[in-house]
DNA sequence: TAGTGGTCTAGACCACGTG
DNA sequence: ACGTGGTCTAGACCACTAT
């Protein structure tokens, strides 16, 4: 019976509840935030502080409707937002789910190369070396780090069908990635995030890329097994996590002789 | 006072309205299809028509809810996807109106290329030609035609802070744009993509994009003042219209020294 | 002041997955 | 049979824009 006039500004208590006439307070809107964005934000930091993990369920709606006070249906909105990013995975009969890049086929999302003939092909990674070092003024800037601190550099290859296709070097902060040595990462079976994931707390959520046509340098085309000068796919990669702190950049050079990157405009 | 079941299945008439009980029929669910995108159906039908022309407002949520025979929030649910699709475009307080390539700033979005400094540069194109002529097997099939049915071939390059950086080569179907010659090109100002859509009705909805590193052949070279073998992004563009239906095939090379391809991972 | 989209609620029912 | 997400409705109120 509770009319809820929309929240009045930015607190959380969305009016006092129980009575019959709408609430007093006329809504004022200097930085008004939607009841929903509000829940949003609060599913987010539960998500973060790793109340519910990755591939776990969460409360049903109806539960946390009674927990935040506020109708199903806002609630609704709220996970409606967090599964358009990405966040949540909702499943029919079944609840919503913590999206993970484990058992997950997000594979793709974070590495769209496709074989010529359109089709998906799964690919093996060789390590080439896993150091710890203090960070570039450019590395530090993009990580949002201070010159000189740590970092952690991985190098690897891809190989598509045994065929060498990327190299991939990556850095990553020392802090988050404290204990990340070559051995753990041969040791774990699986994509690079699902460990970043389940091993370091640490959940890519998105990332930028810049794209360019390059000529191969000759140390990275003696591992890629081309001549010098080859033409390679430049990928440069900032990966962000909860609160869009990034925690990844990675420098890559695709060989796109028989495979492509894919991307769809929309 | 009525209450509707949700619809029963296809049709659109969602229920015999008037009566104070769930109607009859208990719903089965062969194919079953939400009510809204039965209406979001309806309402791609009114655009794809010219019933309502890009840059026009549609009719309020509340007269096409009536219109349709359902509740405002039904309406409301098909425009947020239609609105998330870009095919309309929200505004509060005024209203919801057809997308376009004109006047929008949509122009980022099907050209991701911006300067090493992160700013996106405007750009003027050069045309080089406009010839008709008849399909290759390869251009009828991403075009959906038949070999040898005509096809418009347009060359062009387009030149950011007076560098050359781009060359397109753009195949359309020639029945759909009968009538488009060089000097027609060259009198409309504006992008390519409102000149479709105003002058020939054809609307770009989506793209999918593959894209390498290439080397310049010695043709392609001459037109971007490069050196022949030159790395460069090739970038190869199927756009869709309404239902789908391929209507564009461009194959571009762009020059990446001091520019880059933007794509974000989300 | 009027009209439009935007938010919020409450309740009913449907479809899906599991016991 | 039950619980979960998914759909649909109806009505109230808020925020923005134009007149």
């Amino acid at each position: 019976m509770t009319s809820n006039p929309a929240s009045t500004a930015n607190p959380i208590g969305p009016a006092a509840s129980g009575e019959a006439v709408p609430a007093a307070v006329p809504a004022m809107s200097p930085t008004f935030s939607p009841l929903y964005q509000q829940i949003k934000g609060l599913i987010t930091q539960s998500l973060e502080s790793g109340e519910w993990k990755p591939g776990e369920i969460i409360p049903s709606e109806v539960e946390l409707a009674s927990r935040y006070k506020v109708s199903q249906g806002t609630v609704r909105k709220a996970i409606d937002e967090l599964a358009a990013d990405n966040l949540l995975v909702r499943r029919q009969g079944k609840g919503t789910f913590v999206a993970t890049h484990n058992e997950d086929r997000a594979q793709f999302r974070f590495l769209r190369l496709l074989a010529d003939d359109g089709v998906e092909h799964p690919h093996v990674s060789r390590l080439l070396e896993c150091r710890r070092l203090r960070a570039s003024a450019d590395i530090a800037r993009q990580l949002d780090l201070k010159p000189a601190d740590p970092v952690v550099l991985i190098k690897r290859l891809l190989q598509f069908d045994g065929e060498t296709t990327v190299l991939d070097e990556i850095w990553l902060p020392g802090v988050v990635f404290r204990g990340l040595t070559l051995e753990r990462l041969q040791e774990y079976k699986g994509p690079l995030y699902a460990m970043f994931e389940t091993e370091f707390g640490t959940r890519m959520i998105r990332a930028t890329e810049k794209i360019r046509a390059v000529a191969a340098e000759p140390s990275v085309a003696d591992l890629l097994h081309v001549p010098a000068g080859f033409p390679l796919l430049s990928v440069e990669r900032v990966s962000y996590t909860y609160g869009d702190r990034p925690v990844e950049v990675r420098r890559g050079w695709y060989v796109t002789t028989g495979y492509y990157y894919q991307n769809d405009l929309s």
